[in-house]
RNA sequence: CGGGGCGUAGCACAGCCUGGUAGUGCGCUCGGUUUGGGACCGAGAGGCCGCAAGUUCGAAUCUUGCCGCCCCGACCA
């Protein structure tokens, strides 16, 4: 950040006056950015300043902090509950893949040339001309490997050897892993050069069973994204142009962040039997006849934490939702000497352990280094959800602070039924942000008929839904002049005949437009 | 890879133009007063001024080279 920046109007009167750097320094001590005034700088300072993640010391890569793991920790443990209530098991693939591997399903491999990282040495030594390492030139691979970019090619060659007879179908995997992808320009959880994820890669008998999977997996993301996440999704399909690569269809879940872009959320593909034709996986069918297997694959990244992150955090910090929440519930003392504070933990003290008893995740913060006025910003600032305030007052009185972060509203409340209460709130935190999230997407989702309409509208933000002659040719020239990009072709609406917003053309449906991430 | 900007304390920055004891705020340590929405006062600790070479009696400051990072574009979950 400098003095020039335009979110700061001050400093443009007084570019040169050492106060403008003064008070930059207190002003960002305390506030954040508006998300009105400089979105994406908003978005970095809650990353950073909730303590999520960093920019390492590797370009590209972020280091994911323990309170921004802890939100990805509840992410796995929703998502893995539901791939193994949907039949998948765990397994692990090996993080290098052959360079032959990846070359062997074409449009895979053209995919993803661009943004691979390559192992070709695999030893270093002493630098004889100083001091240091070099690449010992004398351990050149033979061949070199791809760091994983996904990991089709390799799970695909090892299927071959597990999948004879349909007896082996459906073979239903899911590995969590890293990947990196050479990226050119990263922002922390929405786009770095390595991230986690969970990728899903299955095979089945017929070319059905293996659709009917990618679309229940697409259903598994959607119910994840929206009762977890608080997040409502549009199900859709990809356009061939932004089908992942060696796919026969991409299905997606597309989210709309408060700035009125688009972020895909997660990606369900079928694959047909390209990579069983690649990497030459052959079952014998009930009738006895050779056949290739069918193929899905499926994942959700760290990004998805940029997606919470932007569809519900405010001004004053992160908002997350309950039942993503690392610490749900806050309990913080008010008190003036170490009696009051020793008399008001005998009362929090059992409190604390009925929370716990109730499944509810909760910290007491009875450090003395910080006052309360302090903590009450901190924890606000890292999206707890509920924050319960006792005070000695409140002691005489029987009662407690309640705060709940979505609506930043306070009421006093009797100490006595306090948890029922406050479980009761958190699911009407839950639910509230949500329907926030679900009512922002309806207001700033159009109906977009004409051509100067779609121009006008896309400078404003939001989803625009516009028909689509379904050529790969209006598609490029919508996105070279207004850069936006079909989304996806929504699943669930109905199709309504019309003429394409660009070329005037027959179009069967409306699909969503928009700027993305 | 093209265009722009920046490297000075843990963080954010001033100082550089015009060379001469390295500064400010936040944070940190200690002491005191405070404490129902980011307290205040006092005393401290903390620096190869990105790296290297050059000019000079003397370089954070001038010159040259290198390295790194950030922003804007093309690519992308």
């Amino acid at each position: 950040m400098n003095c020039a920046d335009a979110s700061f109007p001050v400093s443009f009167l007084f570019p040169q006056n050492p106060l403008c750097a003064l008070w930059l320094n207190d002003f960002m001590s305390k506030a954040l950015p508006k998300r009105s005034e400089n979105y994406s700088e908003w978005y970095n300072e809650i990353v950073k300043r909730a303590d999520l993640a960093e920019n390492s010391a590797v370009r590209g890569c972020m280091v994911i902090k323990p309170y921004g793991y802890a939100i990805w920790e509840k992410m796995q443990r929703a998502l893995d509950d539901m791939f193994k209530a949907t039949g998948h098991q765990n397994a692990y693939f090996p993080l290098f893949v052959p360079k032959s591997f990846l070359e062997k399903e074409e449009e895979h491999a053209e995919g993803f040339a661009k943004e691979c990282a390559v192992v070709t040495h695999y030893r270093l030594k002493a630098n004889p001309d100083g001091k240091g390492l070099i690449v010992d030139p004398n351990a050149k691979l033979e061949e070199e490997l791809i760091v994983r970019p996904t990991s089709e090619a390799v799970i695909w060659n090892t299927y071959k050897n597990w999948i004879q007879s349909w007896r082996d179908l459906p073979l239903l995997i899911n590995q969590w892993c890293n990947i990196v992808r050479w990226e050119m320009r990263t922002r922390l959880f929405l786009r770095t050069t390595e991230f986690l994820w969970q990728e899903g890669h299955t095979a089945h008998a017929t070319e059905n069973e293996a659709i009917e999977e990618a679309e229940r997996m697409l259903e598994v993301y959607a119910t994840f994204a929206e009762n977890w996440i608080g997040l409502p999704v549009i199900l859709g399909l990809k356009t061939p142009n932004e089908r992942f690569a060696g796919a026969i269809e991409t299905y997606c879940i597309e989210a709309m962040m408060q700035d009125g872009k688009a972020l895909q959320a997660g990606t369900s593909h079928f694959l047909g039997q390209n990579f069983a034709k690649a990497f030459d996986v052959k079952f014998v069918n009930k009738e006895n006849q050779l056949e290739f297997a069918w193929a899905t694959s499926w994942g959700v990244t760290t990004r998805m934490i940029g997606a919470l992150i932007m569809a519900h955090s405010d001004d004053n910090g992160l908002v997350l939702p309950p039942k993503l929440a690392p610490v749900q519930v806050v309990i913080i003392p008010i008190y003036k000497t170490p009696e009051d504070l020793a008399t008001i933990s005998e009362k929090v003290n059992p409190l604390f352990e009925e929370l716990k008893a109730a499944g509810i995740s909760v910290k007491y913060d009875d450090s003395e280094h910080q006052r309360s006025g302090w903590k009450f910003a901190e924890y606000e600032l890292r999206g707890v959800p509920v924050r319960l305030g006792i005070g000695m007052r409140d002691l005489e009185n029987g009662t407690v602070e309640v705060a709940r972060r979505d609506t930043l509203s306070k009421e006093s409340k009797p100490i006595d039924g306090i948890v029922q209460h406050v479980r009761l709130l958190l699911d009407e935190i839950q639910e509230n942000i949500y329907n926030k999230a679900l009512k922002f997407r309806e207001e700033n989702t159009f109906m977009v008929d004409t051509w100067d309409q779609f121009k006008e509208q896309i400078e404003k933000g939001g989803f625009l839904m516009a028909h689509w002659d379904g050529t790969a040719e209006t598609e490029a020239a919508i996105k070279e002049e207004t850069k936006a990009t079909i989304r996806c072709i929504p699943l669930l609406s109905a199709e309504m005949a019309g003429k394409c917003v660009y070329s005037g053309k027959d179009s069967a449906k409306r699909v969503v437009f928009a700027r993305a991430y």
